[in-house]
DNA sequence: AGTTCAATTACCCGGTCGGGTAATTCTTGG
DNA sequence: CCAAGAATTACCCGACCGGGTAATTGAACT
């Protein structure tokens, strides 16, 4: 730290009162978001407007408070992280929000970064460079971190699965055979069969146990 | 507890000091951890002594602050939380351990209670609940949550599956052929097949998709 | 209007898989 | 010391799977 005199610290102290970054926090978790909007607030230059633990009131409170981040779950009751981004992105085309989640299988961030999401962090991200993503994210930047980046662009780099591809990969999930995949979707074995061929292409494997867990992995598909 | 002379406010004053309960907090968030302090302390007669980020510290603070409750996440940094629990178990068998996971997969809960947790609790859980099993676990009880005891009860039920068996599974879920998952533990591949028939019967699945989705779902393994 | 691409079905073929049965060795717990 | 169970291998067989090739239809985009 630099050494202090009087006009230094008149700096901060005037710093400190223009302009505090204002935040909107939504995780279900209420321990968390206890505990979220107590780092925020001992950071100077920021505070908490508002908070919530259901994502479809994300978006009547932005409308209400018009915060200027959102720290945003993506597993919530409700309405799912996702959605309720943009929701607000929607209606608020400039809003800056960053998923702040535990979860991060590609299709995640893919998912987050498509929906408008500025940037993206685990739930244990240190709090100091959460502040600095908040401020970065505050000042028009866009800091997805390295493993992220490298991530999304894996995702963006596959092709997309079709309807039926995605549909006979539930049921392929399930463990279904072929012949029960084709019953349940009334369609022929073969046609099963040339679905699973470009399916197994995209995701690059050679059989189903791989699929399955390509994409389990992937978090193209969930369990339950 | 029986009424004695002097002062209703006296005694009030003379309860809230008798017997604080004392908990520790262990959990790789910050934020959750902040947030769990500021739920525990604001309950009457609960306080937090210590907590850490990191299952290797666990043991160490226990031995310090003797605590009488443990909060203790599963997915640590260091040592996983049920090692955790195990060794302090080991020295201090009367300590009294609660897990609050945001996972909760029935082997998650079975290893929990294995291990000596008292409790086992998710992390979205209300906090008058919360409060509620500390206190009832810290007077000798062991309050499982209906939902998780049905689970633990699923679990028990399963034969355990044998060292080589949980092998073989490893392999297979990385999607790899009889012939491969043999070539790779030196087994023929009839010994692989006669493996995965004894998993397939105490996994109560058909095939090797089945037995892989079943596997991850139960938490058997994990992906990685 | 033409092209591209998802969706559908079909056939062949070699390889893999799952179930049944059976025998041997080795370890571990009662 | 003996029984139980894990670990190992082998053989058979019918079913299923994955790869190659190919043709038709219909929708979408240009």
């Amino acid at each position: 730290m630099t050494s202090r005199n009087g006009a230094a610290y008149a700096c901060m102290k005037k710093l400190k009162k223009t302009n505090p970054i204002r935040v909107m926090l939504v995780d279900d978790h209420p321990a968390f978001r206890k505990g979220m909007a107590a780092l925020i607030e001992s950071e100077p230059g920021l505070e908490v407007v508002t908070q919530t633990g259901d994502g479809s009131e994300a978006l009547g409170l932005y409308r209400q408070h018009q915060p200027d981040v959102v720290l945003m779950d993506l597993r919530l009751p409700g309405l799912a992280g996702v959605e309720a981004t943009m929701a607000i992105r929607k209606e608020f085309p400039d809003a800056r929000v960053i998923v702040l989640t535990t979860f991060d299988t590609d299709e995640d961030i893919y998912r987050a970064i498509q929906s408008g999401a500025k940037s993206y962090l685990l739930k244990d991200t240190p709090e100091d460079e959460l502040a600095a993503t908040i401020r970065a994210v505050h000042a028009g930047e866009e800091p997805l971190p390295e493993k992220f980046a490298k991530r999304l662009a894996d995702r963006q780099q596959r092709a997309d699965l079709s309807k039926r591809e995605m549909q006979v990969l539930q049921l392929l999930i399930k463990g279904w055979s072929n012949k029960e995949i084709g019953a349940s979707l009334f369609l022929s074995e073969d046609t099963v069969k040339a679905h699973l061929k470009t399916l197994f292409a995209k995701l690059n494997v050679q059989d189903r146990t791989q699929a399955a867990m390509s994409a389990i992995r992937q978090g193209i598909v969930h369990l339950e």
